[in-house]
DNA sequence: GAAGGGCCTTTGAG
DNA sequence: ACTCAAAGGCCCT
């Protein structure tokens, strides 16, 4: 066990005894801690103990469910000055209630909220997220995640001293000089150009990501798309995880699977009929909205087992 | 706008 | 062991 103080702490003048240090960020609403670093908005968090960790603008976070809250540990920055950050990151002042509320007389959605209370939205860093998203193109979970975390290591930098193990996410311009051909040798495959070219484009564009938070949905969008690799899905990822824009819903193959199966009776549509139809039917819920059914579509497996329709084993 | 081919590599079902 | 789809799409035609 870590001792009370300890003097080999990088200089930092402060103790990493992760028991003392533990705060509690009390929350309201309801919160499912572990469903949503795990529902595939964030690629960079892993279990730890009986909760998480990740790292959050340069922060790197220890986190856990508690009754009242969560509880959680941070470093380089104290406590104290990190709460509102994660409060920030985990977007603890969107009413789910209401939401909840809204759209009790939809069935689908009111039973993906009935089976995940307390998943949220995340609010990540632009940049990061775009560059995971890119990086998800056409792969799975387990190869993302490898993937992003051999990009920190190799092109981020050391969080602090005492934590070779943590790294910052490489920057636009750290990226941009890389090039495509180190990243293919990565095992990015054909997104080693996107990644390149993206990072080239930002760097060139001077852009700053951030700034989307305000803009309205079809502009943000429209940013999004002029960039190299960043096609309607990825846009819509980077939108709805980390810029705030509540009408963005991404159409991946589980979305479209979920929406086809459950609204359309099993017809095939497009991608961008079901975009259009989110809109309508969704409106400003239309992030969430998708969150609750790609979760509850992703877990349900592949394919739906023989025998039940979709919306026989669903129906209450 | 819609549709189809090609794309790197890894994962996991069979 | 080994094969072979499928994998949280995008670009180009």
């Amino acid at each position: 066990m870590a001792p009370a103080t300890s003097p080999g702490d990088g200089g930092l003048g402060r103790r990493h005894d992760a028991a003392a240090l533990m705060m509690l960020l009390k929350i309201s609403g309801p919160l499912d801690l572990a469903q949503t670093l795990a529902s595939g908005q964030a690629f960079r968090w892993r279990r730890h103990g009986q909760g998480f960790r990740g790292v959050v603008d340069n922060v790197l976070f220890t986190v856990r469910q508690a009754p009242d809250g969560v509880v959680f540990e941070s470093t380089p920055e104290s406590e104290e000055a990190a709460a509102p950050r994660l409060r920030a990151y985990l977007r603890l002042d969107d009413d789910l209630p209401a939401l909840y509320r809204r759209h009790h007389g939809d069935e689908r959605l009111a039973a993906a909220f009935r089976a995940y209370p307390g998943l949220r939205l995340l609010r990540q860093d632009p940049w990061e997220c775009l560059v995971c998203f890119v990086i998800s193109i056409y792969s799975n979970i387990v190869r993302i995640s490898g993937n992003v975390g051999e990009l920190c290591r190799r092109y981020g930098e050391p969080l602090t001293p005492a934590l070779p193990d943590a790294f910052t996410f490489p920057s636009p311009a750290r990226l941009a000089e890389v090039g495509e051909a180190e990243f293919r040798d990565m095992g990015l495959g054909f997104r080693a150009r996107f990644l390149s070219r993206l990072a080239g484009e930002v760097l060139e564009l001077g852009m700053d990501l951030s700034a989307l938070r305000g803009w309205d949905y079809p502009r943000a969008k429209a940013a999004l798309l002029g960039l190299y690799g960043v096609g309607e899905k990825v846009a819509d990822c980077v939108l709805a995880f980390s810029l705030d824009q509540p009408e963005a819903f991404p159409v991946d193959v589980w979305v479209r699977r979920a929406v086809q199966e459950w609204y359309f009776d099993g017809r095939n549509v497009t991608d961008r009929a079901v975009r259009l139809w989110a809109g309508e039917h969704f409106g400003r819920d239309a992030a969430y909205a998708q969150q609750y059914l790609f979760h509850q579509r992703r877990l349900q497996g592949r394919t739906v087992k023989a025998g039940a329709t979709p919306s026989a084993s669903l129906r209450r």
